[in-house]
DNA sequence: CTCAGTGCAAAGGATTTGCATGCCG
DNA sequence: CGGCATGCAAATCCTTTGCACTGAG
């Protein structure tokens, strides 16, 4: 796990920092950072794309599947964790991407798998700059952009 | 509706066209054309924007529901209509970009509304350009690219 | 005649909700 | 103590499926 220095000199992992982030996110909802939740943030934070929720069971034993949902509604609110849906079954959660970063999504019609990938920087910021055009000729009001690249994994071709 | 002159110097408009190639389409996958089949196609050519089954149902009256989601599984396995889904209940439907053009949703965090857009073709290009890197190094067969655009529609805001 | 297409009603399945209990603050 | 968090079971709601009937070729 990474680590670096702090102001003061002593170290601090990435857990630690999220943890206090999603803590302060969650009091300004009024609502408090329980173990279950705490554990949804920590399999969230190690896997490297979204999941679902058998997925997310699986990798934090004994979770309630109605708690698992509500509490995820609640990390939702609270603007730490995002909801996504593919032509999957399942909807997949993943954290919000300032508490990770700008990224897309590879989504496979074979197996229902999402994994991470960026694109360059300055493709990204053209992007942005074509989207905003759009978005105001339409007169929408855009939070964010989705780009995912659907096709096949290596392992389902 | 726009029309032009054929090789013969006849005239066929858009939805002629259509209805020639979706025929051929569902015949190819030993399916018929049939009328509730057109009716769904005729919605799905007039409309600008993907729609969900109750919108479907109520712009083409007196189709059962059922039948509405089969027949709209066959055209989407004969490849002329494509299946979206958002955050929204409802899954929606829309023509293949092989009979429209590519083009991007603008998608309503409020009403669940979705509309159609489009970027400027150079960007396009080079986001196809950094997409296929992105795929290429990932071991990942790429069939297509969705971008999205979430947030609130100008009603909504 | 035959077989795909259709409508109705019932089944499926992911997600949500009601309710009683447990636990943190 | 009071209220939120939790687990279980039941309810929801979109979508799919079973089955009998109809209609096109």
């Amino acid at each position: 796990m990474s680590t670096k220095p702090d102001a003061t000199g002593r170290t601090i992992d990435r857990s630690d920092q999220l943890d206090i982030i999603v803590d302060r996110r969650l009091r300004h909802d009024g609502q408090r950072y329980t173990t279950q939740r705490r554990a949804l943030i920590d399999v969230l934070a190690e896997a490297d794309a979204p999941l679902t929720l058998p997925q997310l069971l699986e990798r934090s034993a004994g979770l309630a599947q109605s708690s698992a949902y509500r509490n995820l509604a609640v990390l939702e609110r609270a603007g730490v964790v995002h909801r996504i849906v593919t032509s999957d079954d399942h909807a997949r959660w993943e954290l919000t991407e300032d508490l990770t970063e700008h990224h897309h999504h590879l989504i496979c019609r074979g197996c229902g798998d999402v994994t991470d990938f960026t694109v360059p920087t300055d493709i990204e910021r053209r992007l942005d700059d074509a989207l905003a055009d759009a978005a105001s000729v339409a007169g929408f009001d855009a939070t964010h952009h989705r780009l995912d690249l659907v096709g096949l994994c290596s392992r389902c071709q």
